[in-house]
RNA sequence: GGCGCCGUACCCAAAUGGCUAAGGGAGCGGAUUGCAAAUCCGCGAUUACCGGUUCGAGUCCGGUCGGCGCCUCCA
């Protein structure tokens, strides 16, 4: 088995993967509080750990995935004052938005999404256990983590106990200390409550990660991620309630992606742009929740899952991503490319590339490639696609070897093509090296299924009206009269649709 | 104020201190084409700036300038 090495906030730098269990990986991944419809980056860490799953499966290891879902929280109680509807109801309904949206970026790995509300007990289990063991205290109905108990706090974000503020209002008065935090608060009247040793209330916002995760993957597991805004508090809150109560490591490795940004054109109010001519003066600003960020749905719908995943997996998962959708039609022109490749797999062979079953296991990719210099090239490519990933999941750098290994597959059906009939032999190797690049996709969780093309709305009676031109086009080329074969194929251009002249015909394609 | 990140070509972006600084998008040449499109080939970088360490620096250290995050809810 290769030697993986993954960054870990902990250590501040990359460390080979030793996984608690050999051959097994545990990963929990801080899910979303179900109060709002998702934006675009609440899927960046589901993206990119669905990828590191699929990769660690491919490289055989067991892989548990958890993806917890936030169901009981101020800012839902809030929601639900506002729409007048139960916390539960607006807690299911923001769910179902978030599944939604997983499918739509490809995100199917995922094992178990625990909710809080289904985790009272083991919830109410943990803070006792802390109580217990001297680590918590009871206050007015409260109970609350007493940081000075526990001599490594802040040792994830390298902040110290002492300096911190804590939130402040009425929880500040019951505290020992400011930087305490809650594990369990008591309920105010109205407000949705579940019965505990302490009286009627709910969990902090940190005790549910500590509890699931030691269901579902122990009380010490491989890898914990999120978002790098979760380091501090919430990451370092989990390490402390679940060290002190374990008396061991929570997670071997703590993973944290980049946060996203969105690129909005700034006021410039007045319309007088021309001066300075193109500098236009744009600010990243932090895409949040508060802020209005969202739509998702709908820019599923314009820019269809694939691009957007592919987006996201172009940057390295460490890195802060700008968001634009002229980004991510960029990213798109890229995906075309194989998009476009596979149509060219299909002509030559009568098989379709979403037809090839992938295959799943690094162990069994290795070609055997003799002396035959395509095979050759695919298997460089395939290697240097592994190494990167093998090295913190760089996503960004193997994409390089992606679109390497297309162009040299591209080579390769030309050679075929200009040969006019195609011989077996090379079909067979030209189907194994696009076998690779099946393989490889895959670990991206790219190219599962033809792009979904109901957005441009290809109607049948559309195709065959563009069947028809094109048609009469090659009628009017074969009388060599170019003019009126121009004018029907200007006319399509403007129309959105793009006309290739191949010898074995002509191939329309909508834009 | 405390902790931390970033600055690579027109845009996006990769690069354990070591070969010509990946790849994509846009653009410009060329092959191909009736002309295009697609594909292939080719072209493009004083790595923000200044200094230091080193045989060797995009990478390490110090400083300057610029952008950003966390410290209160965040993916």
């Amino acid at each position: 088995m290769n030697t993986l090495r993954v960054y870990n906030t902990l250590s501040k730098t990359k460390e080979p993967l030793e996984t608690v269990r050999p051959g097994n990986v545990g990963i929990y991944l801080c899910g979303p509080t179900v109060y709002k419809e998702a934006h675009i980056g609440h899927m960046v860490g589901p993206v990119i750990f669905d990828a590191i799953k699929r990769y660690l499966t491919y490289c055989g290891y067991d892989v548990t995935w958890v993806v917890n879902i936030t169901d009981i929280d101020d800012k839902i109680i809030e929601q639900s004052r506002q729409r007048n509807l139960p916390m539960a109801q607006i807690a299911e309904e923001m769910t179902q938005d978030y599944l939604k949206n997983l499918a739509s970026f490809g995100v199917d790995q995922i094992d178990h999404m625990p909710r809080a509300t289904e985790t009272m007990g083991e919830i109410v289990a943990f803070i006792q256990d802390l109580i217990d063991k001297g680590f918590a205290y009871e206050s007015a109905g409260d109970v609350f983590f007493d940081v000075t108990r526990d001599s490594d706090y802040g040792k994830l974000s390298n902040r110290s106990a002492d300096s911190q503020q804590g939130e402040g209002g009425g929880a500040a008065a019951k505290k020992r200390s400011p930087g305490d935090f809650a594990l369990w608060k008591s309920a105010k009247a109205g407000e949705p409550s579940w019965e505990s040793p302490w009286g009627a209330g709910r969990p902090g916002w940190h005790i549910e990660c500590s509890a699931m995760s030691r269901n579902l993957l122990g009380e010490t597991f491989d890898i914990h991620g999120g978002g790098l805004d979760l380091v501090f508090p919430h990451h370092e809150n989990e390490i402390a309630q679940s060290e002190c109560r374990h008396g061991k490591p929570m997670a071997k490795y703590w993973m944290h992606n980049g946060l996203m940004r969105a690129s909005t054109a700034a006021g410039k109010v007045g319309g007088r742009g021309d001066r300075d001519g193109e500098e236009q003066a744009t600010t990243d600003t932090k895409i949040s929740r508060s802020k209005g960020a969202g739509g998702l749905a709908s820019l599923v719908e314009r820019q269809g899952g694939e691009r957007l995943r592919f987006f996201l997996l172009r940057t390295h998962y460490r890195s802060t991503i700008v968001f634009s959708e002229e980004a991510v039609a960029e990213a798109g022109a890229g995906l075309d490319t194989f998009y476009r490749f596979f149509e060219r797999y299909e002509r030559l062979t009568g098989e379709r590339f979403y037809d090839l079953q992938p295959i799943a296991r690094r162990s069994e990719g290795e070609i055997d490639a003799g002396d035959d210099p395509l095979l050759g090239q695919v298997n460089e490519h395939r290697d240097s696609f592994l190494s990167k990933m093998d090295d913190d999941f760089n996503t960004g750098a193997a994409m390089s070897d992606l679109f390497e290994l297309v162009r040299t597959l591209n080579k390769h059906a030309q050679t075929i093509e200009d040969a006019g009939s195609p011989n077996a032999d090379q079909l067979v190797t030209f189907t194994r090296g696009v076998l690779t690049l099946r393989e490889l996709s895959a670990i991206f969780g790219l190219f599962r299924q033809p792009p979904a093309t109901s957005a441009k709305a290809e109607s049948e009676l559309a195709g065959k009206l563009l069947d028809l031109l094109v048609e009469l086009r090659t009628f009017a080329r074969s009388k060599k009269d170019f003019a009126m074969a121009d004018k029907i194929r200007d006319g399509l251009t403007s129309l959105g649709v793009t006309l290739e002249d191949r010898k074995d015909g002509t191939q329309w394609r909508i834009e």
